[in-house]
DNA sequence: ACCTTGGCTATAGCATACAGTCGCCGAGAT
DNA sequence: ATCTCGGCGACTGTATGCTATAGCCAAGGT
């Protein structure tokens, strides 16, 4: 009892952390179209950040009280956000016990980068179909970026660079349903195999270099080749991984 | 105000109240196998049937305090079935307005009809890929359940027995991942076109007829290939309803 | 020594209370 | 007559209080 109490109080909006003091300062704004941004996103961002990096360990029990204590607001946004992560497959919901960061299973992963696999390629055959110059200068833009990140030898430029270069592609693709599922898809992905995958690095980006150069040629059929086996070779490199014995992450 | 309150009375159809009832008894149970099955899983059940059958209506604003007291309980699992329901992309939700009941554009729908394809495409060739004899004999099953609505003419079993041979053959297939997006997928096409489209009937059924025997042949590369060629045949028939003056539905 | 059982604690689930915001409408000014 | 501004109602967003249940531990029985 004393301990929810002092974590309510903590909550009370008396110390709000990094949240409260973010959105504090728009109270001077009076636009019509700025919108408040409720509390249970940014509270959603964070959480499944922690999760993505692993701050909250798969398989740990997500306490609402103690969520809630440590941003600063109350149990309710908490409760918000851990309801979407869960719709999202981040977490697991068993009723009556909470909330549990979500353990993945071998099938699972695998089953994941078959479907990302699935919906890549047809992201990229769409891409591919109805490009103009301009979006192919983006993307090249996009692949510069990746090349500097290369370069830097810097682990998270380069993802950040993949995953802009891959969103850009769904966004091309003009399909918004498609767009959304590859979102979910991927987002679960990274996560899975990004503590084990370095990145296939130089390989990988010379695909996506032969890749925008058939994109640009507007050659659907084999754009969507193309990303099939790029996306199936990122798969078995996960798979090498596995076994090589990265598996301190996946799965039992 | 007055006609969306008759509506959704009229939907509340008085007997909806039990939710709270249904498990006022269980005090007495004391089995640890015993799940509660929190009410914002009735909530979302209730609330996606009324917006499926269109009870409620797209664009509706759907107020947290009618539903609540419709439903005879608070307006927490109702937001929470809202959130949900706002991930599966059925409600909107506008921050510092509330939910409302997404509106459908015409764009949207040829995407959902679009990805459907991609998928259940890939869910029948896998299906082919590892099927069982069991497993075909239980699509046969299937099958002559819809060959049975179809002979009585009943519009909703025949919807009904022809969900239920999509779903068997995305289980079939083994992907989890894959069934999921299908799932979500399936249902809001179903949403989008079950008021247009008066089933293909006769047509349809042969088709997956002749599904199964590839499936049970073992065929995915042309279990697949007829899968395409079945839903695309749909979403044809989509179109042609829709510019015959089906338009009823969706969009403006 | 092992199993059963009853109470205890922590926590989720639900209900209720409070506060801020959006949009509307009418009154007053130009 | 039109435009602006201030009050008002309604509804969401957030906080907090309450209750029931799951799991644990210890005490007692077999």
């Amino acid at each position: 009892m004393t301990d929810r109490t002092s974590a309510t109080s903590a909550g009370a909006n008396g110390g709000r952390r990094s949240l409260g003091a973010a959105r504090g300062g728009s109270r001077a704004a009076r636009q019509p179209l700025e919108r408040p941004a409720p509390l249970r996103q940014a509270v959603y961002d964070v959480i499944a950040e922690m999760i993505i990096n692993r701050e909250l360990q798969p398989g740990e029990h997500l306490v609402e009280n103690e969520l809630a204590a440590h941003l600063g607001v109350s149990r309710q946004p908490v409760r918000e956000a851990l309801q979407r992560l869960h719709n999202e497959g981040w977490v697991d919901l068993r009723p009556a016990l909470g909330a549990f960061v979500h353990v993945p299973t071998e099938e699972e992963a695998d089953q994941l980068l078959a479907t990302r696999t699935l919906l890549e390629t047809e992201s990229a055959r769409l891409a591919a179909k109805h490009a103009t110059p301009e979006q192919v200068e983006r993307l090249r833009e996009l692949q510069r970026a990746g090349e500097q990140a290369l370069s830097e030898d810097s682990q998270v430029a380069l993802v950040e660079a993949n995953a802009a270069l891959h969103a850009y592609m769904v966004e091309m693709s003009g399909n918004k349903v498609l767009a959304q599922l590859i979102a979910m898809v991927d987002r679960r992905v990274r996560w899975y195999y990004s503590p084990i995958a370095r990145s296939r690095g130089r390989e990988a980006w010379d695909e996506h270099a032969a890749l925008i150069d058939v994109i640009a040629g507007g050659n659907s059929r084999r754009a969507g080749e193309i990303m099939r086996k790029h996306t199936e070779r990122t798969r078995e490199s996960y798979h090498q991984r596995r076994k090589e014995g990265g598996g301190q992450d996946a799965a039992s």
